[in-house]
RNA sequence: GGCCCCGUCGUCUAGUGGUUAGGACACCAGGUUUUCAUCCUGGUAACAGGAGUUCGAUUCUCCUCGGGGCUACCA
């Protein structure tokens, strides 16, 4: 028996912006197809009209792109007249699997409030589903506005296998009359998603949790199409850290704010990756490669997963410190223009040399790196005192250091000989009392790069202003 | 409310009818270091509860509880 290709599709609409938790789906489904030798497919599910965003499809799509999974076929987009969808509805009509409904969202909604009411499931009461011929083609003549509906079976009840969760049944005496295709002749999701994953020939529909309880209704038109019905995998949710959906409101839901705010996309993929599935082992770091290798649906986790930022961040600074130090420059380059501060390459280099272990984002350089392009520092003087040094002490300390610097050739003025000189004073005034005191004139932070360093980069002059600026500002203090 | 899904450290998770219940992030402590960070070592911390099956349940079954999803002419 030959086996079918395997295609798996991401069917996104477009809201303004690429979620999360969709970027998740969308790796699942690639990694799905990659490792089967499938196809993956994008598609734009735009049949809302009503919501329809400006641009929200481009930037989607964009987005898509930066994160540097490419898909195989598409983008195909709804909107764009892809199915027969009023003439596959009207199939299901003439069929009987269907029917006219000409209720008014009024009428709608005063029903529901009723049954809300009276503490019935709020579910349409089928009125129209009996309407006779005559009556239905006299209102269709007329012009009335109609919707047209799927007619659920009123009992039995539909079984499915989730390739994650394995048997799901749904009675069908609690299924809707799921409207198909609405007054403005636009198909809904059900309709649309079910005849364009039969057209392309979907074999695996891979998708959020939220679809689980649509999915005998997808069935049901599937089957009265008569076409075959495709395996399904429902993905468990992404969870905001009180456990609800994961949402606009609590924090970043956008893919590209992460990439924007300098998260990488392999950190983005290795952790998406993991938020869900795992291989079985201890193993976190992962490439795209060994993803691949070691994807199976069924090791997809089944319940909802709390997006932890902490591990983000981690794993982030994991693949920075990993960085060749040339790329990394390339990559940091944009945020520091953005701060306006002058971009001298070869400093640049050295600067990001030495906060690369302390980067976790790339938009922190501006924050880690600024002192080396500020004019003036500003700190509290009382951080320049190393213990219990007293301020006095210090302000020796810091002209004894001082001297000591400015007697070094210009051209010597390196980390090494610093280093070096400033060893022979510690020795003399303890570590602390030395190396402390210059570090904080130097960046006005009390975690920073080693001041040696710092020196070098910043040169002899301005390390000189900026210890003659700290031995002033402790004056000031003491008056 | 109804229907469906889910339930191992704070979080992401591994795991088995008999384990010292493992790893990672976070946290704490120690080491390296002039601070921070990195790196290394160690530590705190979990099987939701109750029945049943069993010689033995975290693991299998049921119930309870808890969490989540759906319940739109949105997807």
């Amino acid at each position: 028996m030959k086996k079918n290709k395997i295609k798996v599709r991401f069917a996104p609409s477009p809201t303004g912006y690429l979620h999360i938790g969709g970027l998740r789906t969308y790796l699942y489904n690639w990694l799905f197809a990659k490792k089967n030798k499938g196809e993956i497919i994008l598609r734009i599910e735009d049949t809302d009209r009503q919501r329809y965003v400006e641009g929200a499809t481009e930037s989607l799509i964009e987005t898509l792109k930066k994160i540097g999974l490419p898909w195989d076929k598409g983008p195909f987009i709804q909107s764009q007249k892809m199915g027969n969808y009023q003439g596959l509805a009207q199939k299901l009509v003439d069929d009987g699997h269907a029917y006219y409904c000409f209720c008014s969202p009024d009428i709608l909604e005063k029903m529901k409030q009723k049954q809300i009411a009276d503490k019935l499931a709020p579910r349409y009461d089928r009125r129209c589903r009996n309407l006779n011929e005559e009556e239905i083609s006299l209102r269709l003549r007329s012009g009335q506005p109609y919707v047209i509906r799927l007619k659920v079976p009123n009992q039995g009840s539909i079984k499915f296998r989730d390739l994650i969760r394995n048997d799901v049944e749904f009675d069908l005496k609690n299924i809707d009359d799921q409207i198909l295709l609405k007054s403005d002749g636009w198909p809904t999701y059900h309709l649309a998603n079910v005849v364009d994953d039969h057209f392309m020939g979907i074999t695996h529909v891979i998708r959020g949790e939220e679809w689980l309880s649509s999915t005998p209704k997808h069935i049901l038109i599937y089957r009265a199409f008569n076409w075959s019905i495709p395996e399904f995998a429902h993905l468990p949710l992404l969870l905001n850290p009180d456990h609800s959906k994961l949402s606009k409101r609590q924090g970043d839901v956008a893919a590209e704010d992460y990439l924007a705010q300098g998260y990488l996309s392999k950190t983005l993929i290795n952790f998406l990756a993991l938020l869900g599935w795992n291989p079985g082992n201890n193993q976190e770091i992962f490439n795209l490669k060994q993803l691949i290798k070691e994807f199976s649906l069924e090791k997809i986790q089944k319940s909802g997963a709390i997006f932890n930022r902490e591990k983000l961040d981690w794993l982030n600074g994991y693949y920075l410190r990993q960085m060749p130090i040339n790329k990394l420059v390339k990559l940091c380059i944009p945020y520091l223009n953005q701060l306006g501060f002058p971009i001298n390459r070869k400093k640049i280099k050295k600067i990001i040399f030495l906060e690369q272990e302390r980067l976790k984002r790339l938009n922190q350089i501006g924050d880690l790196a600024n002192f080396f392009f500020l004019d003036d520092l500003e700190y509290e003087p009382g951080l320049l005192f190393w213990g219990k040094t007293s301020s006095k002490e210090t302000e020796d300390n810091l002209i004894k250091i001082k001297f000591l610097l400015k007697k070094i050739p210009c051209f010597q003025f390196k980390a090494k000989i610093i280093l070096k000189k400033l060893n022979i004073l510690a020795k003399e005034k303890g570590t602390g009392e030395i190396f402390w005191p210059l570090r904080v004139c130097l960046s006005g932070q009390k975690s920073s790069p080693p001041p040696e360093a710092m020196a070098e980069i910043m040169g002899q002059e301005k390390t000189l202003k900026r210890i003659d600026l700290a031995i002033n500002k402790i004056k000031r203090a003491r008056q």
